[in-house]
DNA sequence: CCTAACCTTGAAGTCGGGTTCCAGGTCGTG
DNA sequence: CACGACCTGGAACCCGACTTCAAGGTTAGG
């Protein structure tokens, strides 16, 4: 093991565009280990597991500039704890706030299936209308806000 | 209550920038009542509303396209509650996988934080190295992950 | 009436995270 | 030694979601 490999092989084995390691290498994240002959990138057995940290970082929602911070510490750098998890910590309230906010969506989209069911008989789907004035999308103003169905909390 | 807005206010009032507020009109997710003499916009309580949902509706991760989605629908359509209810069971199982992944990523978090305080007498923060392993699997398949790295629970 | 704070439009700029295009150079197989 | 599949650098382009700029109009307070 530990073969050298081609950008192609790296791109290949990560799933990831050769393109796109190619611009990891232009913002700094992601150097080869040296070149061939004839000028071709060689990667090592370490580039393919830094190139799947930061796919791995990335999906958890980190940023590139944040993995430019992390990947010294994932290869060898040490007792930089704190800072680790000052990082975590931010994206564990980011995460928690995205929550939040699923939570408001997913209650909406609920009340305005059940509305839709009810309305269904009456012919025409009067549930959108609903669903605008309380969460977004502008209907013609005359259509404007006969109830209170938005502001409930509870019921 | 109830007074109308001027886009200051109303961008005051949902903490969005006023150039925001216009851009939203100009990608029309959000229209002013009317205008005043003097050719300022117009908004009402309505308006407000409809400019938080938006905004929560990003936090989760919707693009503004997603948040259009109503709208050619809402206008003059009539019985159309199966589409209206296919489009809202798609929202709903979005929001879902939505929180399913961040509930993932969630965990992660989390138990990287405590594993993160444990090691840190160790000298090396090694927490990332196993963050790579428990987090990998994006959420878009095609983007990542040809092969095992993210299966195996220890290397 | 003057001034500062607010508003108007349209166009252009920014930023993150890439992708695409060009005009070649290199490798391995028949 | 020719062919196609791969690689090279650099620049340009793309998209979403804004922000900023320029040049001017409106409005409230002193």
């Amino acid at each position: 093991m530990d073969h050298d490999l081609t950008i192609g092989e790296l791109s290949k084995a990560a799933g990831v565009p050769t393109s796109t390691v190619r611009y990891y290498e232009r913002v700094g994240l992601l150097k080869p280990e040296g070149r061939t002959d004839g000028n071709y990138r060689v990667y090592g057995e370490v580039a393919l597991e830094r190139l799947q940290f930061i796919r791995a970082a990335q999906a958890t929602g980190f940023t590139l500039d944040d993995i430019t911070f992390l990947l010294p510490l994932h290869s060898g750098t040490r007792s930089t704890c704190q800072k680790v998890q000052g990082l975590i910590r931010e994206r564990l309230a980011d995460v928690r706030k995205r929550m939040d906010d699923l939570r408001r969506v997913e209650r909406v989209l609920k009340w305005a299936l059940g509305e839709c069911r009810k309305t269904e008989t009456a012919g025409h789907c009067e549930v959108l209308d609903k669903l605008i004035q309380c969460s977004c999308c502008p209907p013609d103003p005359s259509a404007v806000a006969p109830a209170g169905h938005c502001s409930k909390k509870s019921s």
